[in-house]
DNA sequence: AAATGCTACAACCGCACTCGG
DNA sequence: GCCGAGTGCGGTTGTAGCATT
């Protein structure tokens, strides 16, 4: 991409930084094919280049190997990427892991560029917006929301929140404002419970009517819960307390909380909640094991099987 | 055509962890 | 147990190239 510095070689013997020429790729390229991986600081001395081990083991990880796959990320990769991050936050190793052919670096990188942009372009929207009160007249028109804006590449393929047609647009505007005034929160490793939790299903949010309806989740303060969507009469907004959260269904009950501060309780609840929902026998059920029913739906992939727990992830392999 | 802004991404930095002496 | 080297990881920076003004 760059072209190398010629003022990265230092002129005593220090060790070079900063871009890599063609000729110290092809050496190290050379010298990990012939000789494999060792010690790094012997692969750069071996090798014959002017750089520390550590350089050389990034260069070669990100850039030179021989499996990496370049290029755009698809669509697939795109989702999974998004599934995995709002279940394993910025363990960008873990998710590369899950994605062939992709380095940690790469997602890092993809997603700090292109998804926060576009999660940022979205809190951004919401703030123009302003009061609830004051969008009711645009919220009929989704596009005023930008909530597809999320993954702005993708084609609208039903991503878009649905709301009940009754329901007034003054309550389309609350229960998305409620949302989305919320993201800042999460913007913190935007370990949001979206996916898991059904705000987002991987490609942008994911309002289906089932899940508007009856049950979503919020996520407020370190607390993961639900708002309760016209759970009484047609158009009602209930906001549970933070602290313990019940949804008003008959089949369901979610009282969740966790601790933001340690990541594996977090996700563990998670995973709890995802579980749970597995293992409904009420295929009938509104509400949060619809919005489920739909994520799963969403990707090639078998979600569910995903979301069961994250240590059992398939390594997938999308190069074919 | 030049200036400016924006985006994508390669690479560095610092911290944490593991392991052998 | 301590120490240092090696390694892995996530955050951040720097900049080439493109888009816009």
């Amino acid at each position: 991409m760059r072209k190398p510095e010629p003022s990265a070689k230092n002129s005593n013997n220090k060790l070079r930084k900063g871009l890599w020429s063609p000729e110290e790729d092809d050496k190290l390229m050379n010298y990990m094919l012939n000789n494999g991986q060792g010690c790094w600081s012997d692969v750069a001395r071996n090798a014959g280049l002017e750089r520390c081990g550590k350089s050389c083991r990034l260069r070669w990880i990100n850039y030179l190997r021989p499996d990496l796959k370049r290029g755009a990320f698809s669509l697939q990769e795109e989702e999974l990427i998004i599934h995995l991050h709002s279940l394993l936050g910025n363990r960008w190793s873990q998710i590369a892991a899950r994605l062939p052919g992709r380095t940690d670096n790469e997602i890092k990188n993809f997603w700090n560029s292109t998804i926060k942009k576009r999660l940022k372009n979205l809190s951004s929207t919401n703030t123009n917006t302003g009061s609830p009160n004051a969008s009711e007249s645009s919220i009929s028109e989704p596009k005023d929301l930008n909530m597809r804006g999320l993954i702005s590449t993708h084609e609208q393929n039903g991503f878009m929140p649905v709301f009940n047609s009754s329901s007034s647009p003054s309550i389309q505007a609350t229960f998305l404002n409620n949302i989305i005034d919320r993201l800042p929160t999460l913007e913190h490793g935007l370990n949001m419970p979206t996916a898991a939790g059904g705000f987002f299903n991987g490609t942008g949010p994911c309002f289906t009517q089932s899940g508007v309806d009856s049950n979503g989740f919020y996520f407020e303060n370190g607390v993961f819960g639900s708002v309760n969507i016209g759970a009484g009469a047609e158009g009602d907004l209930f906001v549970p307390p933070l602290e313990s959260v019940s949804s008003a269904t008959d089949n369901l009950k979610v009282e969740i909380t966790c601790n933001r501060n340690t990541n594996s309780n977090y996700f563990d609840d998670l995973n709890g909640i995802v579980n749970n929902n597995h293992r409904s026998e009420n295929k009938g059920g509104s509400g949060v094991e619809n919005l489920f029913q739909e994520e799963l739906r969403m990707g090639e992939w078998d979600l569910e099987e995903l979301m069961k727990d994250v240590s059992s992830f398939p390594f997938l392999d999308f190069s074919s």
